[in-house]
RNA sequence: GGGGGCGUAGCUCAGCGGUAGAGCAGUGGCCUUUUAAGCCAUUGGUCGAAGGUUCGAAUCCUUCCGCCCUCACCA
């Protein structure tokens, strides 16, 4: 640290800013390493002229000589100086660089006698310092908590990090692309709410001085899209957060981004229709056509997938039917998931989790789920007791829940009563009265669909945790001792602020 | 919250009762085609924290902190 703080005023002796600027021109280094001759040239002035600029990842000095390489955003590509071509100013820069530095290039493209693809500089910019030193060049940063929290390292020191995020930016842009594709319009609905709703998850909760009323951070969108379909926008779909304030593991982060879809005029086998063509489409365009593997599972993505009723596949792994009383509760006791005070439909559902979802490896469409458990989705007309819902399980994992949507206002305000009643402390604590008469005004018929895109891209990215999808996971916070660069800053202005950590900004206050 | 595991140099890791170690990074040299460059020399540690056991603790015990896995929770 002391050292680059040498380097950085040695630097800016030589009239150069330690920080950089500007630094116009550059081209992918990507695109450099395309335009390179496939052979080391007879004559090498013939080769192609080159512009570009990264992060200095490896240094090697050989005297008057030096190889070192510069990472971008797009890949790696090495430089070539040589003292006689950049001249001694400039050479002595390069001396003084760092791993981890910024450095624009201005040379040829071409191959070395080897035949590494190259930058042959013929000047140089410096771009700026790195006061810290970059991690181990063979293993990278590996400690997780390390990668977690302080991904501003973990994105440069693994390529393949990088390459994930990239990755997820892409899946989500296909998925808008899809989607308007149909028709579909994008919107923006409030991330605060002043009633739960949506879903069933207890909320953060947050307070509006400007009106001195409690809101909730959003545990769904999911009754503000469909007032959207009263108001006859029909096509509408919001790619966002989701805030529940409940556990966390490898599945489950506070914030989550989630997808809703909703199709006037549609029900839920159009919304498994789109979510099969919408699953296809991604996992042929980031995995493979046919087969991909998940965590050591490989599944078989061509479509169709598996379209299964949820009794159908309860009594198949059971052996008795969903409402055989008495082996239901029996098995749910022998699994231990009985619970003498929820009602019977949540306890063999319990039964259905445990003996149904924890094998659902391949994509497997699962429909008409018992109403009870489906407060917002519409009954099939000729069996009262079933709901017109699927969830899309793949690996596992619950991806995707869909159903026709309840649009009857009387239907729909007697459910949220009973939730209310329920004193469940994750049913909402009142009734959304204005979702109710939004109803009333007519909502179409509809489909609606939520995605879990974290889990989507775990899927395509063979990811095992929701962390390593999410660019800033959630950690516990820790109170950081003063940084590095505090420290040293501290002992260079002397005493003033040897009171320690007290004056420093970070750890303190909010 | 329960159970299990981990925490040693900037990074990746050994060491597991007897003087704190290696590689990489760093620093000083040499070298005008190297690529985990090489060669010589060298700096660097409250062994996560605090107690305890012991002649002696990175090592054994207790508590705490953080992370990972797992269970619970999570439509």
């Amino acid at each position: 640290m002391q050292e680059r703080l040498d380097k950085a005023r040695r630097l800016e002796a030589l009239g150069v800013d330690p920080f950089g600027a500007r630094f116009d021109g550059a081209e992918p280094i990507a695109a450099l390493r395309e335009r390179c001759p496939d052979e080391p040239l007879e004559d090498p002035t013939a080769a192609p002229a080159g512009r570009g600029a990264g992060r200095v990842m490896r240094y090697r000095d050989h005297g008057k000589v030096v190889f070192l390489d510069i990472a971008d955003r797009t890949g790696v590509i090495q430089v070539y100086l040589r003292k006689n071509d950049i001249g001694d100013d400039a050479f002595a820069i390069v001396q003084l660089l760092d791993l981890g530095d910024h450095l624009g290039v201005a040379g040829t493209v071409q191959k070395t006698r080897k035949g590494e693809v190259s930058l042959f500089a013929e000047s140089v910019a410096f771009l700026g310092k790195a006061m810290l030193p970059i991690p181990e060049k063979w293993h990278g940063l590996r400690d997780v908590e390390m990668r977690y929290r302080r991904r501003y390292v973990d994105l440069f020191a693994n390529p393949d990090v990088r390459d994930a995020f990239v990755k997820r930016t892409g899946v989500i842009r296909d998925i808008r692309a899809f989607l308007d594709a149909r028709g579909f319009l994008e919107v923006e609905t409030p991330m605060m709410h002043p009633i739960v709703g949506g879903a069933a998850a207890r909320p953060f909760i947050t307070h509006l001085n400007a009106l001195d009323m409690p809101l909730y951070l959003r545990i769904a969108p999911e009754l503000y899209l469909k007032r959207l379909l009263v108001g006859g926008l029909e096509r509408v779909y919001e790619i966002n957060r989701n805030f529940r304030n409940e556990g966390m593991s490898p599945r489950h982060n506070p914030e989550f981004t989630m997808l809703e879809v909703y199709e006037a005029y549609g029900d839920y086998h159009s919304m498994m229709d789109l979510t099969e063509a919408l699953f296809v489409e991604l996992f042929s365009r980031y995995c493979g056509d046919t087969k991909v593997t998940y965590q050591g599972m490989e599944i078989d993505v061509a479509g169709p997938f598996r379209r299964a009723k949820y009794h159908d596949l309860f009594e198949e792994a059971a052996g008795f039917g969903f409402y055989d009383r008495e082996q239901v509760i029996a098995k749910a006791k022998a699994l231990d998931v009985f619970d003498a005070e929820a009602p019977y439909e949540k306890i063999a559902n319990e039964v259905f989790e445990e003996l149904v979802e924890v094998n659902l490896v391949q994509p497997t469409f699962v429909y008409d789920y018992p109403k009870a458990i489906c407060p917002l989705t519409k009954a099939k007309r000729d069996e009262p007791e079933v709901a017109e819902r699927f969830e899309l399980f793949v690996c596992k994992m619950e991806i995707a829940n869909a159903f026709t949507e309840l649009n009857d206002p009387v239907d729909q305000e007697a459910r949220f009563a009973a939730q209310v009643a329920t004193k469940d402390d994750e049913a909402p604590g009142e009734i959304d009265h204005d979702y109710v008469r939004a109803l009333a005004h007519g909502m179409p018929p509809a489909g609606g669909l939520g995605v879990g895109i974290d889990r989507l891209i775990m899927l395509l990215n063979d990811a095992a945790s929701i962390k390593d999808v999410i660019l800033f996971p959630f950690m516990r916070r820790i109170d950081e001792v003063p940084g590095a660069v505090d420290a040293a800053d501290a002992e260079d202005e002397g005493a003033e602020d040897a009171d320690g950590p007290g004056g420093m900004s970070g750890a303190g206050e909010p």
